[in-house]
DNA sequence: GTCTCGTCGGTAAACGTTGACAATCTTGTA
DNA sequence: TACAAGATTGTCAACGTTTACCGACGAGAC
């Protein structure tokens, strides 16, 4: 009489089938030495016959490893969350290790909270993006628990853990250099979420603009948004009302950017004839919009591609990491339909 | 002298320093009866002196859960993505569940490796968004390893698993026969991806609206993209120069739809006045496009929250689920800007 | 024929936690 | 005072796999 409750077969029900030791099983099935070629070729007939799976768990315990990446985040656009995620799969996917996705709201003032939830998660290191890269109790906790980590774009503290970057003040100076090449001199600037390290550098980027080129910005013209669409939109509606009206709008982010081209609208003025708007990150949606927006290409598939790259390496290499703990990946300015030499 | 490689604590090392056996620790703080309370006080202040984290491994084995859910799906938009990850991460956060992220691409040639792909990843359950949720080889082979699903807005075998659905075939009615009402009798159809189930319902939905309305579909004006908005630009830009000119055009997804609209422009032709265009699946590009896009709101994060729903009840649930194993969910027609009454 | 060495296969223990069950302590009552 | 009943605490094994270590066997050297 067979069981009733079938369950999932183990190692052992594989020995059984294949008339040889549990051990012998293991070592056939791992291709490890001392095993012959018959016997290995007995025991893998007899685990595919069985549809035979391992246990993770099992295998987990003994090597003391869970083989899970985590990638945590704080709800920025979408199109930056997929590149993020598959920047970061299409480098796991080789291996063993998976990606758990932890998104995580209000990160600065939960610091402990989201170091928690990383800890009991079980992970064997983790990928953060900012702004959880740039969280000093976080990364504290996580350095006493020894769970390692690689920080995508950090903006404070680059010699802790593993660090890949985009030179995130030339980027914004590229970008707000072009404007003031095509000659605007009323440019108004929403900037992102301040906690978001992103901000301070493109703003510094910006800033180093303006000074080589003799021209001083206009704190007037300073708004601070949060790197959504709704707030964009309301801070742009508001700036656009004024008098006498920037001929430009240097956003911080496409979303934001694209909020300004629909506010602009909405006041009946057109992009780029009446106002130029410039974004960053060269997002999906700065490629959909209309015009396209001139943004900066920020790298971030290939960064978290490098972050997973080297968190891995340092997971699987027994030896410390001989190369340099950063790595820095190249912006590029990407010069659409939505910037134009301001009106007449 | 004490041990210099340090390791995780563990409840061996709380019981030591507790003075208590391992059992009771474990008792203590799992919140189990048949502890007093000062000596799971004393307990859970010796767990937190020693930053105590229990291994999840271990628990995983013992209760044969990984306490991982996986969510797979293949590229499609972005914001799609993001939705239904947050919607089954919404219900997630509560417990102890973590949620994988597995992508694939070409499903439906490689069903067999993506089964083998979820089976190896050591899941408790598995989310599947279309099109891996209508494969009839890949449910039999989780229902053959007894791996639960929950399927995402399925197509065919809606018997099979847990079903959480809309009724495309109303929906894709509802967005065809608000052009019809407008007026238009030239309408362009652009098709998804035909191996996603949810391309084959909306085509349905449109068919019923113009045998309705008493309208023939002409042939000539449907063709097929991908869901992408390359390809949507592609064969709009195409449609748009046939004479006469079609005066809607028919998207089954935004991006395709905001595709169209940029192809449009390209043409010189102005939307909504020249041409109208509906989309769906209220993406957030649908919202951020110029002009807002008439779209069909297809309750992704609902359907997401309630698909990790059921799954989570079936797996915590003793007892078989009472409840019909299929639920639906409502559409809603958003007219917004892009849609007019064709030109005279 | 014996000894050495290398290959193949086996046994026992370990990873960290919890379930089943036994032992002990406390308290109330006859 | 003794004893039952209930609460608390302890012991042991188990989950499925791999590592460490040991034994058997065959080939080749002397």
């Amino acid at each position: 009489m067979e069981n009733t409750i079938s369950k999932r077969p183990t190692i052992v029900d594989i020995a059984r089938v294949a008339g040889v030791t549990p051990k012998t099983v293991s070592r056939a099935l791992n291709d490890a030495p001392h095993v012959s070629e018959k016997v290995r070729q007995k025991v893998k007939e007899a685990a595919a016959a069985l549809d035979y799976h391992p246990n993770i768990a099992a295998q987990s315990l003994i090597a003391r490893r869970s083989y899970l990446i985590g990638l945590t985040y704080e709800r920025p656009s979408p199109s930056y969350v997929v590149e993020l995620q598959n920047g970061a799969l299409s480098r796991l996917e080789a291996g063993r290790y998976r990606l758990v996705v932890l998104p995580f709201s209000q990160v600065t003032s939960r610091q402990e909270e989201l170091g928690k939830l990383l800890l009991r998660a079980g992970l064997d290191g983790v990928l953060l993006a900012p702004p959880a890269c740039d969280q000093p109790l976080l990364l504290d906790m996580l350095d006493r628990q020894k769970l390692p980590y690689a920080r995508i774009t950090p903006h404070s503290e680059l010699d802790r853990g593993l660090v890949v970057t985009m030179d995130e003040v030339a980027a914004g100076e590229a970008v707000a250099a072009h404007l003031l090449t095509l000659g605007h001199r009323r440019v108004a600037i929403i900037l992102g979420d301040p906690s978001h390290a992103a901000s301070i550098g493109r703003m510094d980027g910006y800033r180093r603009a303006f000074e080589k080129a003799g021209i001083a910005i206009d704190q007037d013209l300073v708004v601070t948004g949060d790197f959504t669409f709704d707030v964009g939109y309301r801070v742009a509606l508001e700036l656009l009302r004024r008098t006498p009206r920037p001929t430009a709008i240097l956003a911080q982010n496409d979303d934001m950017a694209v909020a300004a081209m629909a506010a602009a609208r909405e006041l009946g003025l057109a992009v780029p004839q009446d106002v130029s708007v410039a974004g960053f990150d060269n997002s999906e949606v700065s490629r959909t919009a209309w015009p396209q927006l001139t943004t900066v290409n920020q790298p971030v598939r290939e960064m978290a591609w490098d972050a997973a790259d080297r968190l891995i390496a340092a997971l699987d290499g027994e030896s410390e990491p001989q190369e340099p703990r950063r790595r820095d990946h190249a912006h590029e300015l990407l010069v659409r339909a939505s910037t134009v030499p301001p009106p007449a």
